[in-house]
RNA sequence: GUGGCUGUAGCUCAAUGGCAGAGCACUUGAUUGUGGAUCAAGUGGUUGUGGGUUCGAGCCCCAUCAGCCACC
């Protein structure tokens, strides 16, 4: 049978570094909408859109290529609909990548009563508790309908913690739904990532990347992990599958993570990246930093004149002060969410290209240790540390009033 | 000036004469293939003021102050 081919997409590997983990590693992917260098992270645009942000502010953030989700769109407006105004790209007037995640996940996680089998799932919306069904072949129309360059297979992820019984059960049906998903796959344009599951247990991970592997799809996704597990159980995860999968093919490892998963999942192999967390906690009033997370809203930071962070290049580091973020933020005013938006894609992108050429300079190792180092995965130090910092680079004047209280 | 109504947490309001509470706000966290959300914990009181009745008063009685309404 033909074997779909890829027309656009590349994935040609740079760099590689030996980590006490596993293999950093640095690359490029082309796709049909130009190309991605990795690791990347990929801003989260649900529906059609990053919260709150313009194409062109995602271009100023170096957003490289952003995901989109197939249940949502699917629901509203309906992907017939989109694939009328040129796909995802025509539709919201985006010229660089986009990949689209196939729905397997919104299903368990935001519609009600849902029911699978090994044919398919059957859900109801969580717009108007409308019934739906999605089987491997229908996602796979519905993803060609909204014209992503990287389309992801139909999964079950499942629940953290869940037994080796029911997570024996769920691989079968995945790994099945991803064959059903390659014979059903037809635009060549669009790459067709499978993905690996298997929870916590080594044997399914393992099993699950050899078979998928097999199946020789142009790059990966590795699901069902972040859902809850301790990070310990994440990392151990990782280094028991990347090994498993083709050098020569992206990882992708869906809907993570954090600053310190971004540094700790590269150091295990990791290409490609996408979550929520910094567009959600900058709308939550969450600033991400080198010293760790600055909750704007904090009455600390009401009169503090310095910018977010010293050194970021972003538009709202290089106009805006923290005092005046701490105002929009309390005044609830839209522009608040726009900002801290723009600056946490800012310090993401600014994190995976540091990582990117740390790889290709051959310094990953004391990088990763030096970020950890500085991060505080709380913000309670946050405010002490900003102060002073911003001593160290102004040195005379008296210190901004970030930590006053009162 | 006369009559009536209302005074309880920052705000809006509960509480048979029997441990003074809720929602919002505020404070501190959480947030990982997005419901601009949600969740968790916490601070906050001379019940307008002064007397009285009662074993016991936010509640009943008297006085007083303030606000609102109506009428001279």
């Amino acid at each position: 049978m033909d074997e779909p081919t890829y027309a656009g997409f590349s994935f040609q590997l740079e760099a590689l570094q030996h980590t006490p983990v596993g293999v950093a590693r640095a690359g490029v992917i082309e796709t049909p909408h130009g190309s991605i260098a990795t690791p990347v992270f990929m801003p989260v645009g649900t529906q059609a859109s990053v919260k709150s942000l313009s194409p062109g502010e995602l271009k100023d953030v170096h957003a490289q290529i952003i995901l989109s989700n197939t249940y949502h769109l699917y629901l509203r407006p309906g992907s017939e609909l989109i694939e009328k105004f040129g796909g995802l790209h025509g539709f919201m007037s985006w010229n660089r990548p986009v990949l689209t995640d196939s729905g397997g996940f919104q299903v368990f996680s935001l519609s009600h009563n849902n029911k699978i089998d090994d044919e398919g799932v059957t859900f109801k919306s969580h717009l108007d508790g409308s019934t739906h069904r999605f089987t491997p072949e229908m996602v796979m129309r519905v993803e060609e309908q909204l014209g992503a360059d990287i389309i992801m297979v139909l999964d079950e992820c499942t629940p953290y913690p869940s037994s080796h019984e029911y997570n024996r059960k769920a691989l079968n049906r995945t790994h099945a739904w991803a064959e059903r998903c390659l014979r059903a796959h037809i635009r060549p344009d669009q790459a067709l990532f499978g993905i690996v599951q298997g929870s916590t247990y080594t044997d399914l991970r393992q099993e699950s990347a050899r078979t998928l592997s097999a199946l020789d799809f142009p790059g990966y996704g590795i699901g069902g992990l972040s859902v809850g597990e301790p990070k310990a159980q994440m990392h151990h995860a990782l280094e028991e599958t990347t090994p498993l999968l083709p050098e020569h093919k992206p990882r992708y490892l869906m809907g993570v993570g954090s600053p310190e998963d971004l540094i700790e999942c590269v150091a295990r192999g990791i290409d490609m990246f996408d979550c929520v967390l910094p567009t959600r906690v900058a709308r939550n009033g969450a600033l991400l930093t080198r010293e760790g997370r600055l909750p704007i809203k904090s009455p600390r930071y009401a009169a503090a004149q310095t910018p977010i962070e010293l050194d970021c290049d972003c538009y709202t580091c290089t106009n805006f002060t923290v005092g005046y973020l701490h105002h929009l933020f309390r005044a609830k005013e839209l522009l608040a969410y726009r900002l801290n938006s723009i600056h946490n894609l800012r310090f993401m992108t600014r994190i995976v290209e540091e990582i990117r050429s740390a790889i290709i300079g051959g310094n990953f190792n004391s990088y990763r240790e030096e970020f950890l180092a500085r991060y505080q995965t709380s913000n309670r130090e946050v405010a002490l540390k900003q102060r002073e910092l911003w001593l160290e680079a102004h040195g005379r004047k008296a210190p901004p009033a970030i930590t006053s209280g009162q």
